[in-house]
DNA sequence: GCAAGGTC
C-alpha cells in the first residue's frame, strides 16, 4: 500500500481524484478523511499536527523566572491527537510513503513533522517528497513522476524560527505580566510579528500627538467657456520652479484673492493634452484581496473568513498565497465559458470572450511556489441559498477581478489648462474616460470625471466666483486594517495567512480599539518599555535578521544550532537589562491600563472615574477613590465599553461607545445620561430604601431605550424591576395588595397585556426562568455561562441566536468563535 | 495561561 500525506483535507480530495481519475473512494479514520484506490491511500493533515512547548515543570509563571526559559528545553508534541493517531495506523500498513504538503517553507516543515511521525512506527518505509504549485492535473501528475527528497535544511529553517518566536515570545510575554501583576486571562504579551505591527500603529499615534497644524489658503475660480463654468485653481511657482497651490502667508493670499477678483478676464496660456493608458490589475493574492474586500466593507477577519468558506466549497481557489501569477495551464477562455449565461456574471464574461485580441492575463511582480493567486474555479454558488448576500459579494469580487485581469486597458484623456488673469496663474486638470476597459467588467474603482472644455493659447475666459479657503494642514492618518496587512507584507512581518490574525489578537489583547485601530494607552506602555529595553521585539529588523538566518541554514551555511545559541544569547544580554527595571516598568504598565479606563474627574470626590467590572461580569462607571467614595453610575447592560476620545463639555468626562455587534451604539457621557434618565410616574414607596430613605418607584426609560422601574435615589439604591422594551405602558388604578403597587398594562398590537404588579410579574418571570433556564441551554454546548455571556452581547433567546450574525457577535462576546455561534444556528 | 505558523 503506498501513502501520500497532504497539507490538507481539501489538497487530499483533489489530489486523489487526479491520480486517480475521480475513482477514489473516502472513509473516516477517527474523523480524519482517508482517500483510497487501486493500493493508494491519501489522507490531509490540518496543518502543523505537532507543536512546540517547554516541558511542563516550567508552567508554573509564578515559580519559574522567566529568564530561565532562555535556556529551556524545548519538546514537540502532537496537536492534532486523531490526525497523528491515523498517520501512524496508516504508516505501518505502508509500503511507500509520499509528502505532499504545500511548496514554500512551512509546508516542508508540515512535511517532516509528518515524515517523522512516519518513521517512528515504519523503520524502512521509503519517503518521497513531491512538489507542486497548483493542484492541476499536469502539475501533479509531474510532480509524481519525478519524486524529490525532503529538504531536511529547509525544514531546520522552519524551525529554528519556531524556536525563537517561543523564546523571546514566552520569556518576555511573562516578564512584562509578571512586573505588571497582569496574569490569568490579561496578560501582556509581545512577539517577533504583533509587536513590529502594533510599533507601526504606536509609532503613527505619535506622530498624530506630536502634530502641530500650520495655517495656509488655497484659492478657486470659475472659468467659462461657451456658458459652461468650469473650476480652476490659484497656484504659484515656488524657490524650486515647481507650482504650488498652498499659499503659506495670509497676507500674500489675500492679495492673490484681491487681485482674482478685480479680474474680469482670463487668457489661456498654456493647453496640454495627453492620452493615458490605465492598465488593468494584477490578480488577488492574499493581501490585495483584503485590500480590494476592504473598500467594499469587509474588515480583514471577515474578508478572510468568507473567503475560506468559498474555498472550501469549491467556489474559489486557495486563498492563503503570495503569488500573483496564474498557473501556466489556466486557460481564460475555459474559465470565462463557464459564466456565459450567468444573469449576474455572465454578460461580462461574455464581452470578454467576444474580444479580438488574445485574453493576456495581468501578471504582478510576485511570482512564488506557494499556491495560484486567488481566483475562481468556475464553480458558480447559488446567490441565496449557496452562499448569503455578503458571501455572494465577496464572491462577485472575486469573480470580476478575474475578469479584469484579462481585460483590456482603460483609456483617459487629461487636458491641463493654464490661464492668467492680472497676473495671477490659474490651472484646472481635466480627465475623461474615453474607453472604459476593464473598468466596464470591475465597477470598484473610481472612474469620475473632471469636465475641463476644449480651449485654445491666447483665448479670453470669464472669471467669476473666487473664493479663498483658509486650510490647515492634517496629521497623518491613523493606519486601516488592509493598510496594515499592506505594510506587514512590505516590511516582511508575519506571513499571508496570519496577518490578519495578528490584528485580532491586538484587539483581543487590549492593545488596540475601534476602527481604524487607535492604540490604547496599554499599547504605548509596552511600546515604550520594549523600545528601551528590548528593541529587537519591537522591531521589523528582527524578522529581517530571521529571514536570513532561515536562508543561510536552508543553504547549508549555518545550522538550526548556530542560528538559535546566537539569538539565546542576545535575550540573555536584554534580560540583565530587564531585570534591573523591573519596579519601573511595572509601575509604567499598571499606570498605563489604569488610564485606559479613566473617564474623567469624580463629580463627587475629585478622582478618576473609571469603567469597572461587577463581581457578575456586568460594566459599570466607579470611583478610583473607592471605598473612600461610592460614587458610581450605570453602563447599558448590551455590550462592552469603549471609552471615546470625545469628551463631554459638562463633565469633562470620555464619551462611552457600548460595542455589541450591529447592536452597537454610543451611550455617550454616563453621568449626563445618568441625569437624563427620564423618569416617569411614580408608582409607590421603594420597598428596599423607602422606610429608610423615601426612595420611591417610578418607570425609567435608559439611553439603551430599555425600561425599568427604579429608585428614585439611583445609584444609591439600585433597585429595579425590569419592563418590556415596547407597547405603551398605562398605570391603572387598580392596586396589588401585596405590593401597595399600581397594576400595569401594555399596549403592543392587538391584544392588550395585563403585566399587573411589577414586583408580582418579575417574582413570577423569575419563578419560570428558574424551572425552565433560558431556552438557549436548550442547544447542545450552551451552558449557564454562555447565556451570560451571550446575554451581553444582546441575544437572550433563540429567535435572537438565529437572526444573529455570527461574525459581529464573535467580535463582541469573549472566547466565542463565529463558527461556535453557526453551529448553534444549525442545531436550533 | 506565553509566540507564530499551519488549518477549520
Amino acid at each position: 500500500m503506498e501513502l501520500i500525506i497532504t497539507e490538507k483535507d481539501n489538497a487530499a480530495r483533489r489530489i486523489a481524484d487526479i491520480l486517480s481519475g475521480e475513482s477514489a473512494t473516502a472513509t473516516r479514520e477517527n474523523g480524519v478523511n482517508v482517500y483510497e484506490w487501486g493500493g493508494k491511500r491519501c489522507v490531509g493533515l490540518s496543518g502543523h499536527v505537532v507543536g512546540v512547548d517547554f516541558p511542563s515543570e516550567y508552567a508554573d509563571w509564578r515559580d519559574v523566572e522567566p529568564v530561565e526559559l532562555v535556556d529551556a528545553s524545548i519538546e514537540k508534541t502532537p496537536t492534532k491527537e486523531n490526525i497523528v493517531a491515523t498517520l501512524r495506523i496508516l504508516s505501518r500498513q505502508a509500503e511507500r510513503v509520499t509528502i505532499a504538503t504545500d511548496y514554500d517553507r512551512e509546508g516542508e516543515l508540515i512535511g517532516k513533522e509528518a515524515y517523522e511521525i512516519v518513521r517512528d512506527v515504519n523503520e524502512d518505509v521509503p519517503i518521497d517528497r513531491v512538489r507542486f504549485s497548483s493542484i492541476t492535473k499536469n502539475e501533479v501528475q509531474r510532480a509524481f513522476d519525478e519524486p524529490d527528497e525532503i529538504d531536511f535544511d529547509l525544514a531546520a529553517a522552519g524551525e529554528a524560527r519556531q524556536i525563537i518566536d517561543l523564546v523571546w515570545g514566552a520569556a518576555l510575554t511573562r516578564f512584562l505580566s509578571l512586573s505588571a501583576g497582569q496574569l490569568g486571562n490579561d496578560f501582556i504579551s509581545v512577539g517577533r510579528v504583533q509587536s513590529p505591527t502594533l510599533k507601526l500603529i504606536v509609532d503613527r499615534e505619535r506622530e498624530i500627538q506630536a502634530f502641530d497644524p500650520d495655517d495656509y489658503w488655497e484659492l478657486f475660480a470659475d472659468l467659462t467657456k461657451d456658458d459652461e463654468p468650469f473650476e480652476a485653481q490659484y497656484f504659484y511657482l515656488d524657490e524650486d520652479d515647481n507650482e504650488a497651490e498652498r499659499v503659506w502667508d495670509e497676507a500674500a493670499a489675500t492679495e492673490a484673492y484681491e487681485t482674482l477678483a478685480s479680474a474680469s478676464r482670463a487668457t489661456v496660456t498654456e493647453v496640454k493634452g495627453r492620452t493615458r493608458t490605465d492598465s488593468p490589475p494584477t490578480p488577488f493574492n492574499t493581501t490585495q484581496f483584503i485590500r480590494a474586500a476592504g473598500a467594499i466593507g469587509f474588515s480583514a477577519k471577515r474578508a478572510m473568513s468568507i473567503a475560506e468558506d468559498l474555498y472550501t466549497d469549491g467556489f474559489i481557489t486557495y486563498p492563503r498565497t503570495d503569488n500573483t501569477v496564474y498557473p501556466d495551464d489556466l486557460e481564460p477562455e475555459d474559465l470565462l465559458d463557464s459564466f456565459v449565461g450567468h444573469p449576474e456574471l455572465g454578460e461580462s464574461a461574455q464581452s470578454l470572450l467576444e474580444s479580438e485580441d488574445d485574453l493576456v492575463p495581468t501578471e504582478g511582480d510576485e511570482e512564488t511556489t506557494d499556491h495560484p493567486p486567488i481566483y475562481p474555479t468556475g464553480e458558480i454558488p447559488t446567490r441565496g441559498s449557496d452562499v448569503n448576500e455578503d458571501e455572494w459579494r465577496v464572491y462577485e469580487l472575486v469573480v470580476r477581478r478575474y475578469y479584469a485581469t484579462v481585460a483590456e486597458p482603460a483609456i483617459w484623456e487629461h487636458l491641463k489648462v493654464v490661464a492668467d488673469a492680472n497676473g495671477c496663474s490659474l490651472k484646472a486638470n481635466g480627465k475623461r474616460l474615453v474607453d472604459p476597459g476593464y473598468h466596464e467588467v470591475y465597477p470598484y474603482f473610481s472612474t469620475s470625471e473632471n469636465y475641463v472644455p476644449a480651449v485654445d493659447e491666447g483665448e479670453k475666459l470669464a472669471v467669476s466666483d473666487v473664493e479663498l479657503e483658509a486650510k490647515q494642514t492634517q496629521p497623518p492618518r491613523r493606519y486601516g486594517q488592509s493598510r496594515l496587512i499592506e505594510t506587514m507584507e512590505d516590511l516582511g512581518i508575519g506571513t499571508k495567512s496570519t496577518r490578519h490574525n495578528t490584528l485580532e489578537k491586538l484587539y483581543d489583547r487590549g492593545y488596540i480599539e475601534n476602527d481604524p485601530p487607535r492604540p490604547t494607552q496599554l499599547a504605548m506602555a509596552v511600546v515604550d518599555a520594549a523600545e528601551q529595553y528590548a528593541d529587537q521585539v519591537v522591531s521589523e529588523e528582527m524578522t529581517a535578521q530571521l529571514e536570513a538566518d532561515m536562508d543561510a541554514i536552508a543553504t547549508g551555511e549555518a545550522t538550526l544550532e548556530d542560528v538559535t545559541d546566537e539569538s539565546r544569547e542576545m535575550l540573555e544580554a536584554v534580560f540583565e537589562q530587564l531585570e534591573a527595571s523591573r519596579e519601573e516598568i511595572g509601575d509604567h504598565l499598571r499606570k498605563s491600563l489604569k488610564a485606559d479606563k479613566q473617564l474623567g474627574p469624580c463629580p463627587e470626590c475629585g478622582e478618576s472615574l473609571l469603567v469597572r467590572r461587577s463581581r457578575y461580569g456586568s460594566y459599570f462607571v466607579g470611583c478610583d477613590g473607592y471605598p473612600d467614595c461610592e460614587f458610581t453610575l450605570q453602563l447599558p447592560s448590551t455590550g462592552k465599553p469603549l471609552i471615546l476620545e470625545e469628551t463631554c463639555d459638562e463633565h469633562d468626562l470620555h464619551e462611552v461607545k457600548m460595542l455589541a455587534g450591529r447592536q452597537t451604539f454610543v451611550h455617550g457621557c454616563p453621568l449626563c445620561r445618568a441625569e437624563e434618565a427620564g423618569e416617569g410616574p411614580i408608582l409607590g414607596t421603594c420597598p428596599e430604601c423607602g422606610d429608610d430613605e423615601g426612595g420611591e418607584l417610578a418607570i425609567k426609560t435608559l439611553q439603551s431605550g430599555s425600561r425599568l422601574v427604579g429608585c428614585t435615589r439611583y445609584p444609591d439604591c439600585e433597585y429595579s424591576l425590569p419592563l418590556p422594551r415596547r407597547g405603551e405602558i398605562e398605570v391603572t388604578d387598580e392596586t396589588c395588595d401585596e405590593h401597595d403597587l399600581p397594576e400595569l398594562v401594555i399596549h403592543n398590537g392587538d391584544e392588550p397585556w395585563e403585566l399587573g404588579c411589577p414586583i408580582c410579574n418579575y417574582r413570577e418571570f423569575q419563578a419560570r426562568e428558574a424551572e425552565s433556564g433560558s431556552d438557549l441551554e436548550a442547544i447542545d454546548g450552551i451552558g449557564a455561562k454562555t447565556v451570560e455571556k451571550l446575554a451581553a452581547a444582546g441575544i437572550e433567546s433563540i429567535d435572537d441566536l438565529t437572526e444573529a450574525d455570527p461574525e459581529s457577535v464573535a467580535d463582541s462576546v469573549d472566547g466565542i468563535s463565529a463558527d461556535r455561534i453557526r453551529t448553534w444556528q444549525t442545531a436550533t
